[in-house]
DNA sequence: TGTAAATGTGACAAGGTTGTCACTTTTGGA
DNA sequence: TCCAAAAGTGACAACCTTGTCACATTTACA
């Protein structure tokens, strides 16, 4: 946790701190992040970086943090279960919401990515419990849509939850590294993807 | 490329550092590999290893291309077009086969995955070749059945290779990670997976 | 305005890693 | 057996990075 005197910081000069850390983050791995360039370009002194956080760890915390709230923040309705979707549709709308983040915050999620690919931030506690509640959210749709007679009995819905997010992930990464295709074509794999899926899964009356 | 002076060494010294590399690989993520300690475990000198290597990427390279060699050999049959099965046959093979090579050479797995986790190795030419070989591969096998009337025509090739190939990878990955399920749990759940797949593509008549 | 607490500063110690080089040992052919 | 080429060796220079600390400056409030 970064220390009071960061959190007293004016909100420009805390930008200025944020900013350099997505620079430098985006352009390296995290183990190669270098804080005599995040010092640099915050404008600030070393020692001065010491009393805004414990250690470099603590920035990356905060910065976690940081990244985990403008997620938050463009991707509320989608779990919001008082708008009545299919676990499909609300699957798709994350699917496309996640391009969306990526066109919004593009230097954001290239640093975000860095950051998730270090083992350390992959075994911390913040991701494994995003992760796993990412899962156990879009399983419980599955299992409504079953109920419902929407979605085939047979399928185990742990698999498919999986399988779907960490599909959704690589394809959203891809973008990230390389956004070459178009929104259109996006659009289209997407419901190519969704089709698919479908079919698979859908229960014959 | 190793020297010469490496290539000429014999088997057992070369198995020796082979194992050396493996053994720290698996343990560090690719950027905190310490050439001390490979140089202690494969009981050689520092002087040595320069007279083997160039540098450390040097060895990076080779070691890339040995966990290649070894694939190469465990998967060769599946990729021997002689044989004839449908493109879910055959994923559904290098799929479970993934799961015995992880079995076979857990350190070696293990070693491989932190490498393929640096970006500077998922930009070389070698591992993009690879990845993207494997894809235009299952895009043919695709298209195939698309022409035989078993997998329906509206359906992209390569997307569906695409999405495939990286959910696959993922959940091989997983595994070496924690190998925590049973072969019995990792057969029913690849089961399932193929069932989805089947229905999803599959051409009404 | 005076003063104590808070904040800012940058040189530097401590620790770590890579690749080099002058030297030693081994090898293999004359 | 002799000797030149090949291979082996490890101390070390060069470099880099983190976190500290004694001191300087600013702030806030009496």
């Amino acid at each position: 946790m970064p220390k009071e005197t960061f959190l007293n910081l004016k909100q420009d000069k805390k930008q200025k701190i944020i900013d350099a850390t997505i620079k430098e983050l985006s352009i390296h791995p995290y183990e190669h992040v270098n804080l005599a360039n995040i010092i640099r370009d915050a404008g600030i002194a070393r020692g001065s970086f010491y009393q805004y956080f414990e250690n470099k760890d603590d920035l990356y915390l905060f910065f976690g943090m940081h990244i985990a709230e403008k997620k938050a923040l463009m991707f509320k309705d989608i779990f919001d279960m008082s708008i009545p979707l299919t676990f499909l549709e609300r699957f798709k709308k994350l699917f496309l919401r996640g391009f969306d983040f990526a066109n919004a915050y593009p230097d954001l999620v290239q640093a975000g990515y860095n950051m998730v690919q270090s083992s350390l931030f992959k075994s911390s506690e913040m991701y494994q419990n995003s992760y796993k509640g990412g899962i156990l959210f879009f399983e419980s749709l599955i299992q409504i849509d079953q109920d419902k007679g929407i979605i085939r009995k047979d399928i185990n819905a742990a698999f498919l939850a999986e399988m779907i997010l960490s599909y959704m992930n690589s394809l959203n990464l891809d973008y990230y590294m390389h956004p070459t295709e178009s929104m259109d074509a996006i659009n289209n794999r997407v419901d190519n993807i969704i089709d698919i899926l479908q079919k698979g899964i859908e229960q014959h009356v």
